[in-house]
DNA sequence: TTGTATGCGTTATCAA
DNA sequence: TTGATAACGCATACAA
């Protein structure tokens, strides 16, 4: 089942295949004859001509490919993103290869140069490692690249994240309106870039509330996983340090201090407020609606699409980053700190709202 | 930044090109003397020559991509699935196109011919109608392709499902078990070949057991969505028979079913038992946790492609259908139905476990 | 405005 | 065992 080939639409329009090539070609079909160029079209037409990309591409050293790379299609940040990424790219004709990289620096490398080796256009990165070998290598070189999720420290290269900063602002902040005093952070990895700029806009929006950050209300993790989160909560549990609510980097983070509240007996939000991160599906769902801060994935992996065919264009274009907006979604699981009667009892005393009950 | 070409590699070593090919395909290796052999492959290691798989396509007709049409990327479903072809596409050199058709005949044709165009050896197709004319097209025209998550009636075509019948046999024989006898059937599409599938298999595990699947207590959904699954509860619910059971045919379906429950002011399981299908992530995780029939979505990505490849591969194979395995996971929202006090009262009555309250 | 000629980087056929 | 040559399908510099 082949298709026909521009020389065959050539001879049946009984023009050379330049000419049919010029006609076919929108950029350079005024330099040929109106009426010539519509037979050649017909013809084409007729004989159901489809260019062959592999041939072109031979030529013109452009595939109209993207390359993409994440982490885990199967953690639930990256479908929509992906999914953004290729609306915008299949409406411009561009077709997505995608790769799977387990954060693995070894399966990175070979699936980058897999990719490269197929002369893709440009890539969407979305690792977010702060240190990136490969994205800097690749800038380096001179490939198009647009970075999603984090930035890369010390490379000025296109990215496309969401104000994660404000994001964190108003959960904490929502956690103070409601009276909470002792919040606890959840901190996902602090190599990547997301896992720094919450951690850091913690901190400042505590103090800029005049709360200080404790240390020993803050745990950094290894991972974006639920196992990470709930080893978290474990510590502050046994940590000595009294906290009515905990603010999570991330929904799965999250969802692992869900796992010890019930483990150990507690409520939430009765016992423990607790807000996530991201707006992953179904945590409305759970057992109380997670509170979360609500990340565009879709929209932010539209805009990388649409940022690194930017990129592709003719004209130059300025690096820039776009920082997509981010809402705090409310939900059932923040409420005011209960005030349990404590040795102090003062709701702004160290250990007002003494919930060391369930220690 | 150019990686070095077949000609330079052929210089550098003092031979012609075709020698040089020759040399660095494996296949034809042995056609070349063992020294220059080893000449050429230093080199090219030297060089840090990389094939360029667009001359090489142009010249072979393989690209060594495969085509994945999805429905969505955002249901929870694919990504697992996507994941696990991509896992072994890449163990063999193969990259994957991935387009999403949203089962839009249109956009399906269009991404399909997009991906065609562009040469892919082959097709993983998961987009589960009953009748699908691109699939039959494409196999008529003998392209590779292999089926996932359906059959298309009446076409013989490799294909990769999960034992669905099983799956729905063990739901609806646990619920029996339980001492449910009036059991509601929350049907997918049928015109997909999971929804008719499980429907009669639905059917059929009723009869089994001795009991009789009525047609006021199944209800054929338009689309695998909580919105569906919410609307054929509440026709349930409102039609007059009686039930203390309801199967649903996707895990979306019956977290539809969920949100009916708790709008009704019932319980489940106290006052229904809800079992789903998929096992989809973070239904564990629901009030109350859902017993639903885990389905092995990797794995079945994962022998998709190996199929294909199988099916790429030199020697003729036979078409094949292969059914994995799937089980049902006990989990929080089923439970023997409770008996309250009704008209007849005999747990195997017409209207045993009379549920009527609740209407 | 159209045709000619050439090359993109490979592989495959044929001779040597 | 190796080299010369053509061809895959298209785009483009140049000539007409």
């Amino acid at each position: 089942m082949k298709t026909a080939t521009l020389r065959e639409v050539a001879e049946h329009a009984g023009v050379h295949t330049s000419t049919a090539s010029r006609a076919l070609n929108p950029e350079t079909r005024d330099g040929v004859n109106a009426a010539t160029a519509r037979r050649v079209l017909a013809s084409a037409r007729s004989l159901g001509y489809q260019p062959n990309p592999i041939a072109r591409s031979l030529r013109t050293n452009r595939t109209y490919t993207i390359g993409m790379l994440i982490p885990d299609l199967m953690n639930p940040l990256f479908p929509p993103i992906v999914r953004g990424a290729e609306d915008v790219l299949s409406e411009f004709s561009y077709t997505l290869l995608l790769a799977n990289t387990d954060n693995d620096p070894d399966r990175e490398r070979l699936t980058f140069e897999a990719l490269r080796s197929r002369q893709v256009d440009g890539f969407i990165i979305a690792t977010a490692w702060r240190s990136h070998p490969l994205t800097s290598q690749a800038v380096e070189q001179g490939l198009s690249v647009v970075l999603i999720n984090g930035l890369v420290d010390g490379l000025s290269v296109p990215a496309v994240v969401a104000d994660y900063t404000i994001g964190i602002e108003r959960a904490v902040s929502h956690l103070v309106e409601l009276g909470h005093r002792q919040i606890a952070f959840v901190s996902g990895p602090v190599r990547m870039s997301p896992g720094i700029t919450r951690l850091t806009a913690f901190k400042q929006t505590m103090q800029s509330h005049g709360l200080e950050p404790l240390e020993s209300l803050i745990t950094v993790c290894d991972a974006w996983s639920e196992r990470e989160g709930a080893r978290a909560l474990r510590g502050f549990l046994g940590g000595g340090t009294d906290f009515t609510a905990v603010v999570a980097s991330d929904d799965l983070l999250a969802l692992g201090c869900y796992d010890v509240v019930s483990e150990q007996g507690l409520t939430c939000p009765g016992d423990l407020s607790i807000v996530g991160f991201h707006d992953m599906p179904f945590v409305d769902k759970l057992h109380p609606p997670l509170t979360t801060v609500r990340v565009p994935h879709y929209a932010m992996g539209a805009e990388s699409a649409r940022m690194l065919l930017e990129l592709l264009g003719q004209r130059p274009v300025n690096v820039r980053v776009a920082s997509l907006p981010i809402e705090l979604v409310l939900r059932g699981s923040t409420a005011p700190p209960t005030l349990r009667p404590g040795p102090h009892g003062a709701e702004h005393s160290s250990s007002g709202g003494c919930h060391r009950s369930w220690r």
